[in-house]
RNA sequence: GGGGGAUUAGCUCAGUUGGUUCAGAGCACCUGCCUUACAAGCAGGGGGUCAUAGGUUCGAGCCCUAUAUCCCCCACCA
């Protein structure tokens, strides 16, 4: 059967994920051996793949099926993240576009357009990650709105709220005035370059003086909300007047003049009006200072009574604002208007301007809950790949702010909050309504009346994602999770028991805190155990210019798309090329390329060896010891790949790999053991050449599962279809026989001479050459493999130097390849000179350190030793150069 | 503004406690080859004052101090 001489990954991946998923190769159930577990960062589930899951989702896959291979038993759980903001916003636009608006919806007709299109839609990137060969345990496909995880979630919430660390509390937010909704920080877009504003100076009468003061400000629409003015308590201008009333130009209003250390003296006037119900900053200057809170703004944009003003009542807030100015411009009070830069906040959706505006949400009280997960990367029981994110994380934890949970949509988990009145604290927080209905019952008594209504908002949903180690084991169920003492108890849950903590999580750094730091946090709180033991931060997918891949931008390639081009095997080698933990990966589709070469050269090593005929013919010394080489290296090899991966150096490993398979296995060892053209091959090197591809498509397989289990087959091990590549068995590292490695190498050396010489003398491949070979005592080389591998007709001793040939020197023996015809004596005197010249100038430098007194006094032996063993090796490297170059003069 | 990180070959990066080939790898580049596994290949080769300036040391890519440039995160000036 005629193999073709380049690789089609399309003949062969589809095949083979067929065979994995229908013999469930990737299921796991707890048993006897050392679990692997990992939790896939659960991508949204509206997404579809792109290279930073291309990326993210390689780098477990490796270490999962390597993992598997050292025999421990693996279980990558996949799953999608319900994102609610994002899907939310995905559901909206849909529905805008068949002509159906939000607001005109119920939420209960809303969440069932949105559960149709999750249906419909979601989970179009768990297909797409089978493409990229994930051995996933798919059976443990998980979604954090699952029925059991949204339990487990409103479990969470209920039992923070009884210890304590769920409070309500008043905090600026991003409003929409048209969509007349709460909007996300990520939902408020800015303009790059700013925006280009008028900032107006207003005068304020300073109460009982004839003094006053002037204030800037960009919304002169919101003066009637001030409450105070504030300056800098260092403002020689201004010290006088603090402490004093100014009074509010329209409306007369006396507010105090505060100073605080959060006024610039440079900007603007250096008086700054607080209004604290219409500014983020005011509002927490307003707190330091215990100032009122007048709310001037409605929820639709307009002016409300509170303005005191009857006239701005139930106008839009920037026709208010021209209303203000020419009031104040005919009073006299506006002194002067001022153009400068400044970033207005537009909504994503409405693009309205965005309205500051307080409301009631709800929070968690990190400080205290979050210490033993600052600990655990401090002391390493949790550690990070690569380290430099400790001091990252340790800066944001020991700074860790209160987390605002609640969200005002309705695709998430709703706040399990019950209200039966109208006052601030008639409330009740509860799993379920029958259980609310029972506290408000203990509460009111057993005959009220009270409609329990709830909370209307969602959860953030890292409020959800921040369980994922543990709700995927089912962690929160009734038999494991205790209510009284709100820990699990995970003897009780045997997945957990087994499968908790994770190892190893790979993720972005740009969710270190959102996500990662919370998981842990969820972690100690709930098991006192923290849920992964290695976090691997991979850097950002950027295009050649390091720019971001967006949509907008069009640079990002279409994962699929080059999967198809290159094969999968070639572009997660080409994603793991050039991407150390940490770092931006500059994505470069030539490094596929790179990865599709990769494919194609083991590809045709296994052709090569497939097409060989094997017969009862004596072993050439040549191959015996190429074999005996090349386990040597091999074992060393695998060493080297183990403490690779041991410290997560995912792309070392790979190059490793790389250079085992291309240089040492393909270029050196096959054409080391290679019978001549049509020739058999002995049966002893026949079979060892195949144990040793085996143990190459082992090695391979964690970076290339589809062309190693093609392979692997081919290979014998067709009859079992449970057989698998997958489930191979990690080599083990073996015996490194040094003596062996360094024969090669210097019979490697001696091969690389002759072929320059060859090269460089047009000395054409096919014409054999003699070799002479001075030997100063150390000769080692294996003489065999240098006759096979240089073209060799006759190798012979000497012990004078031999005339008219080309030399070279290797480990302190000099070689000799006679003059053919057309030789250029010339040229090769030029190089003895350039070379004599390079190793005089090296003696020197040699020479000069041991003339150093202190040198020779302060460093140790060894050191000192060394160099004298330069000495001795340049001066006679000298002398031999030096007669080469007479005898070729004469 | 606060915090963190980086600067080594044309590009992307290694370089472990300062001292054995430590100045490296891959790609790119140059030269020669369609040699019967592979031109998606083979063989060989060139290339760096380790950002700059000082300092510590017998010895610095590595440690210290400044300077310059760049990147990331958080908070953002009325």
């Amino acid at each position: 059967m005629e193999i073709p001489s380049k690789y089609d990954p399309k003949l062969v991946e589809d095949k083979w994920n067929q065979h994995w998923l229908e013999n469930r190769l990737f299921h796991s159930v707890p048993d006897e051996r050392e679990s692997y577990s990992v939790v896939i960062p659960p991508p949204n589930v509206t997404g579809v793949l792109h290279m930073g899951h291309m990326l993210n989702n390689t780098i477990q896959d490796v270490c999962v099926r390597r993992a598997r291979m050292l025999g421990k038993n693996a279980c990558w759980v996949p799953g999608t993240d319900h994102a609610s903001i994002a899907t939310e916003a995905k559901v909206v636009q849909l529905l805008r576009k068949q002509g159906i608006r939000k607001s005109d919806l119920s939420r209960e007709a809303f969440l069932e357009h949105a559960f149709e299109w999750k249906e419909k839609y979601g989970g179009i990137i768990l297909d797409q990650l089978k493409k990229l060969g994930a051995s996933v345990d798919w059976d443990r496909t998980s979604f954090t709105m699952d029925p059991g995880y949204y339990k487990a979630v409103t479990r969470v919430f209920v039992d923070l709220y009884n210890k304590g660390y769920i409070y309500r509390g008043l905090r600026m937010i991003n409003w929409d005035c048209e969509a007349q909704t709460a909007l996300s920080n990520e939902e408020v877009l800015y303009n790059e370059d700013g925006d280009k504003s008028l900032l107006y100076h207003v005068r304020y009468a300073i109460k009982d003086s004839n003094d006053s003061l002037v204030i800037a400000t960009q919304r002169p629409e919101t003066i009637m909300g001030d409450t105070a003015i504030a300056v800098n308590p260092t403002d020689e201008r201004f010290l006088h007047l603090i402490g004093k009333m100014a009074i509010v130009p329209m409306i007369g209003r006396e507010i105090p003049i505060i100073a605080d250390e959060y006024v610039e003296k440079d900007f603007g006037t250096g008086c700054l009006k607080v209004t604290p119900a219409h500014d983020p900053n005011d509002y927490e200057l307003g707190q330091r200072h215990n100032l009122p809170v007048i709310d001037t703004i409605n929820l639709d944009g307009t002016l409300n009574a509170s303005c005191e003003i009857p006239e701005f009542v139930g106008k839009e807030r920037f026709e208010v604002r021209q209303l203000v100015i020419d009031r104040l411009k005919a009073s006299g009070e506006l002194v002067k208007e001022e153009e400068f830069m400044t970033r207005i906040g537009r909504s994503e959706r409405t693009n309205t301007v965005v309205e500051p505006k307080l409301s009631l949400q709800w929070f968690i009280r990190m400080k205290d809950i979050s210490k033993q997960a600052l600990d655990a990367v401090e002391n390493d029981e949790i550690t990070l790949h690569p380290a430099k994110f400790k001091n990252t994380y340790r800066h944001w934890m020991e700074n860790v702010r209160d987390w605002c949970i609640s969200r005002q949509l309705w695709w998430g988990h709703r706040i399990p909050a019950f209200y039966y009145g109208e006052g601030e604290n008639d409330f009740v927080v509860a799993e379920t309504r029958e259980e609310a209905e029972q506290i408000v019952k203990q509460r009111l008594g057993e005959n009220t009346t009270a409609e329990l209504r709830q909370d209307d908002d969602v959860l953030d949903t890292w409020a959800s994602s921040w369980l994922w180690p543990i709700a995927v084991f089912d962690g929160f169920n009734d038999n494991c999770f205790d209510k009284t003492t709100g820990k699990i108890n995970k003897k009780a849950n045997k997945e957990l028991d087994y499968y908790y903590p994770t190892q190893v999580l790979v993720t972005a750094p740009e969710i270190l805190f959102f996500w990662v730091a919370r998981m842990i946090i969820a972690g100690y709180e709930y098991l006192d155990e923290k849920p992964f033991s290695d976090v691997y931060l991979h850097g950002i997918v950027r295009d050649k210019q390091g720019r971001k891949m967006s949509k907008s931008l069009g640079n990002s390639p279409d994962p699929l798309d080059l999967m198809a081009t290159y094969g999968a095997d070639g572009t997660r080698v080409g994603m793991l090329l050039s991407s150390p933990a940490g770092n931006d990966l500059l994505f470069d589709e030539g490094l596929c390329e790179q990865g599709r070469n990769f494919s194609n050269k083991i590809w045709n090593a296994f052709r090569l060896v497939n097409g060989w005929e094997s017969a009862d013919i004596p072993q050439p010394e040549s191959a015996r010891f190429a074999i005996e080489w090349f386990e040597s290296k091999f074992s060393e090899t695998i060493g080297l790949l183990n403490q690779s991966y041991d410290k997560f150096r995912i792309s070392e490993a790979l190059m490793t790999t790389y250079k085992l398979v291309w240089d040492d296995f393909c270029a050196w060892y096959l054409e080391m053991v290679k019978p001549a053209y049509q020739q058999p091959i002995d049966s002893i090197t026949l079979t060892k050449t195949k144990q040793i591809f085996e143990n190459i498509l082992k090695v391979l397989h964690p970076f290339m599962p589809f062309i190693t289990e093609e392979i692997w087959h081919y290979l014998g091990h067709r009859e079992t279809a449970q057989q698998s590549c997958c489930l191979a068995e990690w080599p083990k590292t073996g015996a490194v026989n040094s003596e062996v490695l360094a024969v090669f190498n210097e019979t490697a050396d001696i091969i690389i001479g002759v072929r320059t010489i060859r090269l460089q003398n047009n000395i054409p491949n096919k014409e054999q050459v003699e070799l002479k070979i001075k030997d100063s005592g150390k000769f080692a080389a294996n003489t065999s493999t240098l006759i096979k591998m240089c073209g060799v007709s006759n190798l012979e001793t000497i012990t004078e130097k031999a005339e008219n040939s080309f030399t070279f020197i290797s480990n302190q023996n000099e070689f000799f390849v006679p003059f053919g015809e057309n030789v250029d004596v010339e040229a090769e005197l030029k190089k003895l000179e350039d070379e004599l010249v390079y190793t005089k100038g090296f003696l020197d430098i040699v020479l000069k350190k041991l003339n150093n007194e202190k040198f020779v006094a302060g460093a140790p032996a060894a050191v000192i030793d060394n160099e004298r063993k330069k000495q001795a090796d340049a001066e006679g490297k000298i002398r031999m150069l030096e007669e080469k170059i007479s005898a070729l003069i004469s």
